[in-house]
DNA sequence: CGCGTTTGACCGGCGC
DNA sequence: GCGCCGGTCAAACGCG
């Protein structure tokens, strides 16, 4: 019963990001919800007729009952799981609570780590030490203290005080290669360790005043979420790829290093809309569309619009969260193999060199005859990216992985692949799970229509 | 006439 | 300070 599945998976989702809510009401919901997903599907199964659960009706059929007593038994196993859930919700609000005294406790003492780094030239900072200022920066400063989901930020500051960055300079170099490096941009990674170059050079283009770090490094990472970008390659012989956006052109470029000019779209379905797009042809291959997504949408996006927005918001998120950009994909790019992705070492890629943080998701995978290699759908691929993510959660909060978990991803992409709304839905149901819900005001009306 | 596109001018950041 | 470059503006233009 996939259905019921899926409506219990977005449930818990929602019972997640609305963890404010307080656990009488949760469980009502959730109660409530699983009632109502029973008599739909009795609905469904019924054509209609008249069941009722609780009241021992009769039934015209012995098919009927044997379907209502699996309903029922699917029921009871919901229950479990529902369980089980509510339990690793409860785990994670503790761990939360104790990651976020911790942070409060690092965040009182920020003058120490000031004169760390104000001892040193920039170049010698520890780069733990940088690092954990740059994603400082992320945690939201008038984020409530009691009681909500960690943001992203908050993750990855403890994650890099426990463990020593390594770097895969190889990663760097290809970054460098495809992406459109100024020289400068590229100097100053020579200069500087390669994660500081990766870090500074999207928070800290400037010379960080260390006395006031927090503040600067709050307000340039939340400037740079702004600027965050989403490069998205794909084949199209027409001059935009179909988005369901509508986009007004402004400008028009030669950029340096490519014969093909860049065009400059905003978004007209709102007014007001910061979202704008470039759009570009690849220099070695005229045949593939590089469109770059910067902003968020301020308004409600069609059912069209959504699938883009989705792929290119959660990839954002996997961007900003910190956890792929430095960790994974650039120290062990090779997860995104682990994500069941055939062909993903080369589908989601990071720029270190790019004058903002950009994450470009490639497209242009010649679709195979294999049908286990076939071209996946957008949903397909950030659902498939965002499972080592949930995974990685789980253990930053020193939570034990589901045993069940990879079986689990592996049968939800199956199932949710296809319904192409339902992956919509959980991709940004997921993206503001895993962190960066910085869609503060628009964020009702602005249903995973994030573009980076 | 309204709307979208084109295109040269302009601005700011950055390196030298 | 100067030049390069990416990005944006806004007047001119074209189309339905």
């Amino acid at each position: 019963m996939s259905f019921n599945g899926k409506r219990l998976l977005v449930d818990e989702m929602e019972f997640f990001s609305h963890k404010k809510t307080k656990n009488v009401h949760q469980h009502y919901d959730v109660e409530r919800t699983e009632r109502h997903h029973v008599d739909t599907s009795l609905d469904l199964l019924t054509g209609g007729n008249k069941l009722t659960v609780d009241d021992g009706a009769s039934y015209t059929t012995d098919n009927k009952r044997n379907e209502l007593d699996a309903l029922l038994a699917e029921l009871h196993q919901m229950n479990v799981e529902n369980q089980r859930l509510r339990e690793m919700v409860n785990q994670v609000n503790n761990s939360y609570n104790s990651l976020h005294m911790q942070i409060k406790t690092l965040a009182h003492r920020p003058q120490s780590r000031a004169d760390d780094g104000a001892t040193g030239e920039k170049g010698s900072m520890s780069s733990g030490a940088f690092i954990e200022m740059s994603l400082a920066g992320f945690a939201p400063k008038d984020e409530p203290s009691e009681g909500k989901f960690p943001k992203s930020g908050s993750f990855e500051l403890m994650e890099f005080k426990s463990q020593q960055i390594n770097f895969n300079e190889d990663q760097l170099k290809a970054d460098n290669k495809m992406g459109s490096g100024k020289n400068g941009a590229k100097a100053r990674i020579r200069e500087e360790s390669p994660e500081q170059a990766t870090f500074s050079g999207w928070f800290s283009r400037k010379a960080p005043k260390f006395n006031s770090f927090m503040d600067d490094q709050a307000s340039e990472a939340i400037s740079m979420i702004k600027k965050a970008r989403v490069s998205v390659r794909a084949h199209s012989e027409s001059s935009m790829i179909p988005d369901g956006c509508q986009w007004r052109k402004y400008g028009q470029k030669m950029a340096k290093g490519n014969p093909c000019p860049r065009s400059y779209y905003r978004c007209t379905m709102g007014t007001g809309c910061p979202v704008r797009k470039q759009v570009q042809r690849c220099a070695q291959d005229r045949s593939v569309l590089i469109t770059t997504y910067e902003g968020q949408h301020n308004h409600p996006l069609p059912p069209a619009a959504k699938a883009m927005a989705s792929t290119t918001s959660a990839a954002t998120s996997m961007l900003l969260s910190g956890s792929m950009s430095s960790k994974d994909c650039l120290m062990n790019p090779n997860i995104l193999e682990s994500a069941s992705l055939p062909c993903s070492q080369n589908l989601a890629t990071l720029s270190a060199s790019a004058p903002f943080p950009t994450i470009t998701l490639d497209l242009t995978e010649k679709a195979p005859n294999n049908a286990s290699q076939r071209q996946r759908a957008p949903q397909e691929i950030v659902l498939s990216l965002l499972s080592p993510i949930l995974a990685q959660k789980f253990n930053l909060l020193g939570m034990e992985t589901p045993n069940a978990f990879a079986d689990t991803v592996s049968a939800a992409t199956a199932a949710i692949t296809a319904d192409p709304n339902f992956a919509a839905a959980l991709v940004a149901a997921v993206t503001s799970i895993i962190g960066y819900s910085h869609s503060n005001s628009n964020g009702a009306n602005n249903t995973s229509g994030n573009h980076a």
